[in-house]
DNA sequence: TCTATTGGTTGGAGCGCTCTAATGCTGTAA
DNA sequence: TTACAGCATTAGAGCGCTCCAACCAATAGA
């Protein structure tokens, strides 16, 4: 159970210390004899280098920090792809912590995170007040990701979700819907661009907002169909705030004995692994989730090399993604 | 973008660096006045302990690495979920790396896990050889979840996939099945136990097995589902190998005209949030996921603190959950 | 011949902390 | 008074590593 150190590698390899730590960090100024003698040494003994030693001796660190609000939702994960792909490419290591939503146990997701001392850390979607946002970034370089800030010390890589709800409109007002209802996330993120989108595109087109309170779930979704159909509103298609929403919506509508796409239409919005099922085969609104963590990777250690102190801001184009759940109004298809 | 240390802190509350980290520790042997003094030293300049600092210098970590093979899964996010609970109770961290379910990253993940010299590693579902496991488990404790392990140094926690596939077959020959198929998982995690568990059931009921090759996809339950439909050899049930599998299969027969679950019954296995969609409904067997987290744990922080050296084999009991995709056959209900 | 120069190698200090043993300081008993 | 606990406090070594300056051939240039 007990590591062996670079002491030992140097004393089984007849060297200094010195001369083993060189060769674990692939220094050139080594002997190719000396560097086949260590790495024998180190192999033999299993040796592999003490990240926290070196990064306490060095005063640096090649980790990023990275806090996922939200493990559960399947968005995360492809961001973390991104981040990674460019992390390793970069010769940096990442470490992962939840925050599972709460704003408590996110708060103790960072100071965790924050106790390794890495190079630099990586919000997803935080739930944490700007204050403590702001507190971090004093220590070292933070990016948000699907969270926006106006603090100048912190990068942010989003979606256009405005650019996304207009894509929706504009593809069902194409195919000649007229009456479209938008299911709102309420307070979550990026709900607000989203609704505002779906605001300006529908008067852009000259059409009447039909805003519906909801939120990110299914059975919220399913619950805002109930009441439109209680209160004879229904129309004719639906944007909904997301996908989960969108699939209760679309439950409830054939609960009622609607057909979808025939008598109405639905639009999710994130392109989750769900909508993708065949048996789903939602249209929505595709993120390009592993550029987003690609970019922030980037931005990070654009930072953390300090190359640059303006403040990014990324904000991606989403796409519409079509398949079986959206066609022309009055099962004309 | 410095950090004080607690030197600095030390200074400022006119004391020495020792007493400091005694009330850093919450040591009881420190009269009250010096604590708030230094507590108070300690809130002006933002200090916050070195995790690493400490850990090299006690020879001992609070952090207990966990390896996620696949983060797009939710299944190990409520895993995650169990492990955080038991860790934070007892005191100690985790950090979170990811395999990306492929061997190479898998094995840096674990790498850069151990890098940080953590009290111990629980691996989710790992896909990488068992000497790589067993070789780590030289180092440090080690737990297994969702994969078995003969090596006496490991502990595992696994469901009892065996039973969860009879639990199933028990419910569909109870609704009166005879003719049920096992869509089977292949070479993924658990795919034999649940096999057998079929293969078990069937024959204690006396029915004869039919296995159908397939994988843990939906585009591979689809794809069973319309080779079995081109055979001519559909049966009036399906028990597929997960929840993917099953909505896939579900896809497929719907696209053939057949109802679910009036021509064919439909069970899954997993209980994703995937098959409580309302829209979805999956009868499905459900694994108690935080459970085999905090068990996790627990276990390990056995083996941390030395408490126990024989290994430990938890075998939990999966349940059955019954939704809308089983019904009595030949559309009886 | 002596001095530079170069490339490889090494000792030692120090990163921020913990831990052990020693220290100083009371108060109490002899 | 001295001795001795008993407690709070501290100096100093050391965890495994990096980094700097120094060192040591071996070769080149004068």
């Amino acid at each position: 159970m007990v590591r062996p150190t670079m002491e030992d590698v140097a004393l089984r390899a007849g060297v200094s210390r010195a001369l083993v730590s060189l060769v674990m960090r692939n220094s050139p100024k080594v002997s190719e004899a000396r560097r086949t003698a260590v790495l024998k040494a180190a192999e033999e003994l299993g040796y592999s280098p003490h990240a926290m030693a070196r990064s306490l001796a060095s005063r640096t660190s090649t980790v990023l920090g990275v806090m996922v609000s939200d493990l559960h939702n399947a968005f995360f994960a492809e961001v973390v792809d991104g981040i990674d792909e460019v992390a390793r490419e970069q010769g940096f290591d990442i470490i992962i912590n939840t925050g599972g939503r709460s704003p408590a146990r996110e708060r103790r997701a960072v100071e965790s995170l924050l106790s390794f001392r890495p190079a630099g850390l990586i919000l997803l979607s935080p739930v944490v007040p700007a204050t403590a946002i702001g507190k971090a970034a004093e220590q070292l370089p933070v990016v948000l990701v699907a969270r926006s800030s106006r603090v100048s010390t912190v990068d942010t890589v989003n979606d256009d979700g405005e650019q996304g709800a207009r894509l929706a409109i504009d593809h069902l007002v194409s195919l000649g819907h007229k009456r479209i209802a938008h299911l709102d996330g309420g307070e979550g993120t990026q709900a607000g661009p989203r609704r505002r989108g779906y605001v300006t595109a529908m008067e852009a087109h000259g059409l009447a907002p039909q805003i519906v309170s909801s939120e990110y779930t299914d059975v919220a979704g399913a619950r805002a169909i109930r009441s439109l159909i209680t209160d004879d509103a229904l129309p004719t298609a639906i944007l909904s705030c997301n996908d989960f929403n969108a699939v209760g919506a679309i439950s409830a509508l054939e609960d009622a004995g609607l057909r979808v796409p025939q008598d109405v239409s639905v639009v999710g919005y994130d392109n989750t692994s769900l909508a993708a099922l065949r048996h789903v085969s939602l249209t929505t609104i595709d993120q390009p989730r592993a550029e987003f963590g690609r970019l922030a990777a980037e931005a990070l250690l654009q930072r953390v090399r300090e190359e640059r102190t303006e403040p990014v801001r990324h904000l991606l184009n989403p796409s519409l993604v079509v398949r079986n759940t959206t066609a022309p109004p009055g099962g004309l298809r």
